[in-house]
DNA sequence: TTGCAAATTTTGGTCATACCAAAAATACTT
DNA sequence: AAGTATTTTTGGTATGACCAAAATTTGCAA
């Protein structure tokens, strides 16, 4: 009807993975069957195989057949990651995007310190010691950092804040790879969150947000002592 | 080099886009002339194309030539869209959504009782007004409402925060839309605004965000009221 | 000259076919 | 049974062609 015939080849196949028809990890069918199936041409069917690479209901390596990807809310923001990824090369766009990760994890404390439950704690405990034990390690620091931070994403049992943690994760990536490791700041590093860990035992949710952001504030000067001003 | 010739064609034409050769608005060269230019053939050129389009860095309406749009983090938003349209027919989508909402918004309020500045108290009192006075006109209390909760948005000055808000106020509109309007409901609203509102004024990020998480907490159960267990 | 409608050109959407090289599958040898 | 060589499958790309919708030009009448 609207123009677009590889539309309705996206939607049955989409309507298959959601359906279940086509699981997470099956291959799609070959472009060639495709066209059999739905009675395209191959240009069509590559089209349709694009788009729904581009919306990551399925993963297309070069030269592989695309795999099925249940979609999760992951897959939306890896939609989006490509046009992140452009906006990052703007002057702003790193310390935009980092601001608004100081405001979702001072959140995210805050109803840490407020309601973590037992489960939580002992989570929490077991990241931080693991951080702990890494300072000298500098790659499995940047492992058990990232790892302590996930724990509080983790807390408010929503899908969404895992998915947006490895968004920012995957996004600031570039920056944060680039970033010179040293046990001395590992050893900052660990205090933050030691900090913070203290915060939310004491069920202080101003403090906990407190320590958070004083943790971020510094983790972004050194972002900026690292690249300039970006 | 690795396979996709279309690639390097959209490198090239994404980075006459930043560098402005391609003006936002401009009209992307034909099909046919992009193949002469770069030496390829059709099918890569359309290939590019819509990988472009994939990006939000050109809008390709169909039979039409395709427009640079250069891009900001609301065309990331949109290109997440599609997929978060499928999760929210799955049960506890919206619930998961929604959730985040809250919390992203008690920050905001939170935000605006420690920082707001005398343009954004101003922006709010305008938009509370306007709201106050549509209570009786459902139509355009919707609108006043979102512009409201818009203002929030906009106080901390990152351009992140307003394309969220539009993204949210997109991918929930279904729900919202079918919501029956009624004066009465208008009136509760606008009294939480108000209490929103003074808590700001007052400089107080615990009820502020009190207000507002009660002001949310009553919407969500407003939904549930209209579409039971979703 | 100007306004508008008809004719023409451009351009995106689709199809069919062909060739190549990388993967995957199969056969074969040790 | 393991590893290697061979065949088949499959994605990537190139050509060429046709159609219908847009955009452009042309031409005529007011």
């Amino acid at each position: 009807m609207t123009g677009r015939a590889a539309d309705s080849v996206v939607k049955a196949i989409s309507g298959r993975i959601h359906s279940g028809v086509l699981a997470d990890g099956d291959l799609l069918p070959a472009e060639r069957d495709l066209m059999e199936e739905f009675g395209i041409s191959r240009t069509v069917a590559r089209e349709a195989v694009r788009i729904l690479a581009s919306q990551g209901l399925i993963a297309a390596k070069p030269r592989h057949r695309p795999v099925i990807r249940k979609a999760g809310f992951e897959a939306a923001f890896d939609a989006a990651g490509s046009i992140v990824g452009n906006l990052l090369q703007h002057p702003g766009g790193v310390h935009n995007l980092f601001d608004t990760r100081i405001m979702l994890e001072a959140a995210l404390v805050r109803e840490a310190a407020l309601s973590a439950g037992k489960k939580d704690i002992v989570n929490l405990k077991t990241a931080l010691a693991e951080n702990g034990a890494t300072i000298d390690d500098n790659d499995r620091f940047y492992q058990t950092d990232q790892q302590f931070h996930a724990v509080l994403y983790d807390i408010p049992g929503n899908p969404v804040y895992p998915a947006i943690h490895r968004a920012y994760t995957t996004w600031l990536a570039p920056q944060w790879g680039q970033m010179p490791r040293l046990a001395d700041r590992n050893r900052i590093n660990f205090a933050s969150h030691t900090a913070i860990m203290d915060a939310i035992l004491l069920r202080d949710p101003d403090a906990a947000e407190a320590a958070l952001r004083s943790h971020l504030a510094d983790a972004w000067d050194q972002v900026r002592l690292t690249f300039g001003d970006i």
